[in-house]
DNA sequence: ACTAATTTTTTTCTATAGTAAACTTTTAAG
DNA sequence: CTTAAAAGTTTACTATAGAAAAAAATTAGT
């Protein structure tokens, strides 16, 4: 099993290489705000866990267990996203809390979410009944 | 601000003096399943930084500082337990979850959170209709 | 093709938080 | 009121993950 921090990189690694085709150390340093040397490091992990296959300097790519795994990460990342967002988390808040949250919830949670984001998806006057409450509450 | 380490040894202090009167590193020790000797550290820690008053082999209590802290996180552990239970995370599962995840969020999201709770209680109708999708999604 | 700039890697260091084992203090039993 | 058991503490160690600085490899410009 991935610790968290293993998560965040096949992540990200997995959304570089879905939106460009390959990730360079530089573009995973600069999307988790890391140093690049922290970034080697972590790769270097990855390989032995057979993650990705790892070439040094000259780049890597996910194996098939990474692919995976990273389409697991980055379903759940947009999922909570989309939860919070419903819910009516302030723009600011939501990435960070995703990103703390997302390693911490089992898969009986998440499959939870997704039935609850369909629940407000399928009937817009809930999230209007939700919006409501808000309002009263705020008020206090 | 405290870390989410140092969260959970002034929750868990807070919950056994409102229990019990008192808190002991055995009791802490346990309830977090650490050794004695992480709490002894951490207690130190948390002195230092004024959430307790400690003195050695004689115990400690909370100061001012602390006790409202660890009230606001008992709150929120409480609520997230409330909140995974609502919509039907397995019992064995919402602990773990909880523990994981209430370090994670920001304030902003606890209120959202406070809402949909009241939400599903406040019209039960509503965990119906979202028992029903979850049967449906469940068939598939 | 050569050198300069960029990128990546290595090495050494940091902090947090936990453990094991030895030690000290407190408490409780006789 | 002494001593054995229990509780708590210290010290030295572990792992994870990140950073800084120096070194190595790659790439880009001329």
């Amino acid at each position: 099993m991935p610790t968290p921090s293993m998560e965040d990189y096949i992540e990200q690694i997995y959304m570089l290489i879905e939106e460009k085709g390959y990730a360079r150390v530089s573009d995973i340093a600069e999307a988790l705000a890391v140093h690049p040397s922290s970034v080697t490091k972590m790769v270097q992990k990855l390989d032995k866990d057979e993650y990705l296959v790892y070439e040094k300097y000259r780049g890597f790519s996910l194996t098939t267990k990474g692919n995976k795994i990273g389409k697991r990460l980055v379903f759940r990342h947009d999922l909570l996203e989309q939860f919070l967002k419903i819910i009516g988390v302030k723009d600011e808040n939501i990435y960070n809390d995703v990103e703390g949250i997302e390693h911490h919830l089992s898969w009986d949670s998440i499959e939870r979410i997704v039935d609850l984001v369909q629940f407000f998806q399928e009937d817009e006057s809930r999230i209007d009944a939700l919006k409501e409450i808000q309002k009263q509450n705020e008020a206090e």
